[in-house]
DNA sequence: GGTTTGACCATAA
DNA sequence: CTTATGGCCAAAC
């Protein structure tokens, strides 16, 4: 029911199916873009679950715990939303490297592998 | 319906 | 460790 009353946003079905994993994230952990691709069948479509988080809105989606495989933050070159994400997840315990990353082996949240199979 | 793009990932040097 | 290249799939134009 995301945002049902905007244009553009949760209309294509992808997008919806990346927002509902994303949810799915429990907070104080954090996943991957692959991750949630493999979660939704293809793992070859990181891109678009990336492409998709930067559709939605940060109001009702913790796409601030969808980081990439390296464990660092990306971001389109705005260093503004990364550390604003940053910052959301160091709220939630998430702790960084000095190099700005994340101990992602441990805190890879790995459930919706039982989704796919 | 073809072309372009994209918050990525894996591999090679 | 960094830099460069290919690919994959879906959304937007």
């Amino acid at each position: 029911m995301w945002i049902d009353d905007a244009d553009r946003i949760v209309r294509p079905g992808f997008n919806s199916r990346v927002h509902a994993l994303v949810c799915q994230v429990p907070r104080g952990q954090v996943t991957t873009y692959g991750d949630v691709a493999a979660a939704l069948g293809s793992p070859r479509v990181a891109r678009q679950v990336g492409f998709a988080l930067a559709a939605l809105r940060d109001d009702d989606v913790p796409w601030q715990r969808v980081i990439n495989a390296k464990g660092t933050i990306s971001f389109r070159g705005d260093t503004d939303r990364g550390e604003h994400q940053r910052r959301l997840l160091e709220a939630e315990g998430v702790p960084f490297d000095a190099a700005g990353r994340v101990p992602l082996e441990r805190l890879r949240f790995r459930a919706f592998t039982e989704v796919a199979g």
